[in-house]
DNA sequence: ATCAGTTCTAGTCAATTTGACTATAACTAA
DNA sequence: TTAGTTATAGTCAAATTGACTAGAACTGAT
């Protein structure tokens, strides 16, 4: 099995370049099963030819000549799960030498961030499945690798920047700022002393609003107003 | 003029992947001209053929089969300047429909620092030349944006990391470390504060060797002992 | 209607960190 | 010997953080 395409000849497999891909990786929060409270989650696609038939994968594909590195991997994380994200962010370009068993492939990974009105939507099948994102099992190709360097930029960027309220839909309740902050970091955050940090940036905008419904005292809603980032892609999210 | 290599036909050009490119941004302190005191400069190279012609450019080349991609941002590196990075970080994949006139092109850049020592062997001729980060003109393609946010993410990774040890020696004086800051941040800093910070940091450790031939007391030589960051690529530089 | 349970929210207080500043030590050059 | 300059330690008030207390506001059960 040759991985050449059709009319490659000899002289061009030693100069050619190596193929280039882009990969996703998706996070939203879902309910845990046992818990209930948010965990992260992330879809993957079954491979169905080799290398690595029948693992699990990060969505992917191609690069097409017509298409932006995000556009191209918003229209993967589409045609995988229907999904749209609220956030999209390049993660790394990885390039080693056998990443593939059969070929030279350089993947340029974005990362994605989905609600969960989005997500709850998302397609699922006997080839695309949700993982939570501490237990994906083994993965194709370097993707493990992939995975846990997203896991680890996410939470990352979480302690300094404004990613946390891509995760949410337009309102929120600090409460659910702090789950997320719980979910992504693994850890308890004492609810006043939190509050008192956010109420402090002043990104975060006061509403007049409450979220009804609840069991107990209703909490007001707020609003981000931030702006996107640094990344040069800058999707101005509009 | 066609683009496509040798035996391409039609429904290739279509669909054949977009060339792969990888380009450096290489930093290094010189002192200024005017004040003396260090300043932030990176190499470009002159274009020798069309697109942009006689301009300015990022080093940078094709990627070759058989090479990672810091290996081949090495290579181009030294082979244009003749410098050994201390520090070599991926930057950012730039995949624009337009970045090239003529071809699409993917480059995947990466940002390198140097020492002061090693950059003051740096080759230096008709077609490669140092330019001070701040003024570097009008470039090719688009590079002035990649030097932008080189320059932005350098700031920032300054103000988190330890990067700032890379453009130093093993052994260096805290006001030395204070200089790095200052040039790269363009900002005057406490002396007295900014000791009291790094003295507080772990990672570095205090010697019992002073830097004597100065104009003023000697001050102590500290070095650095942590770990290079979280960077898959990684390499573990012994 | 009342009360227990829970979350939301504001606040207190000590410990730590930060920013502005002062003072002394240690060297060179005149 | 002294003036000039940098290195280094320390002081003090302001700002931030972490642990904690307490009242407000709601639901659901009695």
């Amino acid at each position: 099995m040759t991985v050449y395409s059709t009319s490659a000849n000899v002289s061009e497999r030693a100069t050619a370049a190596p193929s280039l891909a882009i990969s996703t990786v998706i996070f939203a929060l879902r309910p845990s099963e046992s818990s209930g409270r948010p965990t992260l989650w992330l879809p993957l696609v079954r491979r169905i030819r080799e290398p690595y038939k029948d693992l699990w994968a990060l969505p992917g594909g191609p690069l097409t000549h017509v298409e932006s590195l995000p556009d191209a991997a918003s229209r993967n994380l589409r045609e995988t799960t229907g999904l749209t994200p609220s956030y999209l962010e390049q993660l790394y370009a990885f390039g080693g030498l056998h990443r593939s068993p059969t070929q030279r492939v350089v993947s340029i990974v974005y990362w994605a961030l989905v609600q969960p009105t989005e997500a709850a939507l998302a397609d699922e099948s006997e080839n695309v499945k949700w993982f939570r994102a501490d237990k994906v099992g083994d993965l194709a190709f370097d993707h493990n690798a992939i995975v846990e360097y997203a896991l680890r930029r996410l939470r990352n960027k979480l302690a300094y920047g404004s990613v946390a309220y891509h995760f949410l839909g337009e309102y929120f309740t600090l409460a659910q700022v702090r789950e997320v902050y719980e979910a992504v970091l693994d850890t308890r955050l004492d609810p006043a002393n939190f509050r008192r940090q956010l109420k402090s940036t002043p990104e975060i905008e006061e509403t007049g609003e409450y979220l009804q419904g609840g069991k107990h005292r209703p909490p007001r809603l707020y609003r981000f107003t931030g702006r996107p980032g640094l990344d040069p892609d800058n999707r101005s999210t509009p």
